[in-house]
DNA sequence: TGCAAATTTAACAAAATTTTAATAACAACA
DNA sequence: TGTTGTTATTAAAATTTTGTTAAATTTGCA
C-alpha cells in the first residue's frame, strides 16, 4: 500500500460535520430525534427547555451539515434525523471512554 | 419509559470529547496511528508536514479527552489509539453523508 | 557536567463559535 | 387585511479554539 497522501478536503469536511454533533444541545436534539422521531422546533425547544431561536439555530447548524433533513407542514417544521445510526455511534463514544 | 432527563453532565463531557476529534489534523492524526500502530512524535509531525510543537499540542488534546494513550521510551514519547474502534467511527460519519 | 535530541509548556494574537436579544418572515384563518 | 402561532434570520458581545513562536523540560550520552 502506498504512503497514503493526506486530502485535506476529506479532513475538513469531515471535522466540520464532526464539529456540528459536537455540542452538548445538539447531541440532546439528536438523541430527542432519535427516540421521537419527527419533532416541530416548539416540541424540541419546550422539552429542552431552551430558547426557539438557539434551536432554530442549532436545528440549521445540523441541518446543513447533513445531520438532519426537515420538511415543512403548514407552520410546522419537521426535523427528522438523517441516519438513525448517528446515536448508536454517539453513544458509542461515549461509552468507549470511562 | 419515563421521560428522560437531560443530564448536563454527560452531554457536556461527550461534546468536550467529539471537540477533541473534530478537528482535521487531529483526524489525521487518528488516521496515523490506526494504520501505524504506536509512533512518536517526531515521525507523526513529520508524515503530516506540521510543527513539532502543534503536533504535540494536538495529540495532548487528544489525549486529555482520553482518545489517545502515550508511553515514554527514552527520548521518545509514543502515542497510540485508546479505542481502535475510533476511526470505524470517523469513516462511517463520513460515508454516511454524502 | 555539558550538549544535543525529543518533547512539553507558556503566552498571546487571530479566527471561529456561542449566546442572547431583537426582529423578520411565513402560514393559517377569522 | 389583521392577528396569532411558528419558525428563521440578524447582529453584537462574550467565550473558545487555533496557530505560532519562544522558552522550558526531559533523557541519553560523550
Amino acid at each position: 500500500m502506498a504512503k497514503t497522501q493526506l486530502d485535506m478536503h476529506k479532513l475538513d469536511a469531515a471535522a466540520s460535520r464532526l464539529r456540528s454533533i459536537a455540542h452538548p444541545m445538539r447531541i440532546a436534539i439528536i438523541g430527542l430525534l432519535e427516540s421521537n422521531g419527527k419533532m416541530n422546533v416548539t416540541s424540541i425547544y419546550e422539552r429542552l427547555k431552551i430558547e426557539q431561536a438557539a434551536a432554530s439555530h442549532h436545528l440549521n447548524i445540523l441541518k446543513s451539515k447533513g445531520i438532519l433533513e426537515s420538511k415543512r407542514d403548514g407552520k410546522n417544521t419537521f426535523y427528522y434525523l438523517k441516519h438513525s445510526a448517528l446515536s448508536t455511534i454517539l453513544e458509542c463514544i461515549n461509552k468507549c471512554n470511562d
